[in-house]
DNA sequence: TTTAATTCCTAGTGGTTTAATCGATTACAT
DNA sequence: ATGTAATCGATTAAACCACTAGGAATTAAA
């Protein structure tokens, strides 16, 4: 019931991971995205033929391989790992944001409109947070933590 | 992704018969509401469990029965109908409305903030409307179409 | 050149949810 | 009484989700 799956939930972990290690030229094996964000290898690896498919991410092969973001965190949204993983954000089919599917009956679509609002208030939290954002988010979180250790 | 069940469409679609045929005291039957929705009446019957439970319909067995609103249309907000029918409104099990899971890894929480964000971005468009706004919709949507068939 | 690390690809599986359907029962107006 | 209509419970078929397994392809390092 209008729940995010795993798959956009463990893909956006994924893409943190990368974006907090983030290089421009060094590659990030998936083990320790797996690791580190506690998720099975195997199902991550799945989800990274999405993100590279959709050109969010491209792999290296081999030893000292591993993937990297295509661009910096600041230039990556939410909004285009999600529907990289996901696909177009559509509360129901007939107001999704690719090709919506269209109603017959005129009473269902005194309902179209509130759909809509609703898809544009998803899509405009998730294209206006950038991976950067959410990264600073972490410094914060582990900053407060570590004072937290010292004052116990 | 993140959609919305035929529970809360059907049910809402449900709703709004009842809305547009709104009497405090006359009960319109699910048959009604079936056929003019084109709903299986099975499975609506269902539908009505979790509203009457809810409180937001009573039913009136026996002939001239069927299901009544228990407050006008005005007073019934779509965020109340929906979370009748689908329970709280929760992007992902952390950031539940009712009793959010706890959940460990540190990361994690870094993505919690943002699906609040969207919990709070659909909750706000959901509890915002209600039936009459969504009737008067239909009203507006009528006269235009019978407008269209008029120059056609 | 061999080995090890890594991504790539495909198929299968067990569990859950969805969207019903069916049958029997209860309540009530006429 | 009779028929209408809601109520309740059980069952089901299909779809979807979250993995798991296993091997093939690629490439850097030893």
């Amino acid at each position: 019931m209008l729940r995010f799956s795993t798959r956009s939930r463990y893909g956006l972990r994924a893409m943190i991971e990368l974006a907090l290690n983030y290089s421009p030229t060094q590659p990030t094996p998936l083990v320790r995205v797996a690791e580190s964000q506690d998720i099975s290898e195997g199902y991550l690896e799945q989800l990274m033929t999405f993100l590279r498919k959709g050109g969010l991410v491209r792999s290296v092969r081999g030893p000292q391989g591993g993937y990297l973001l295509t661009r910096v965190p600041s230039k990556i949204t939410v909004g285009e790992v999600i529907r990289c993983l996901e696909g177009p954000i559509s509360p129901t089919g007939c107001v999704s944001e690719d090709n919506p599917e269209i109603c017959q009956r005129s009473s269902a679509c005194i309902t179209k409109v509130l759909w809509e609002r609703v898809r544009e208030a998803i899509a405009s939290v998730l294209d206006s947070t950038t991976l950067e954002d959410l990264c600073k988010d972490a410094d914060k979180l582990r900053q407060i933590q570590e004072a937290d250790n010292y004052s116990i």
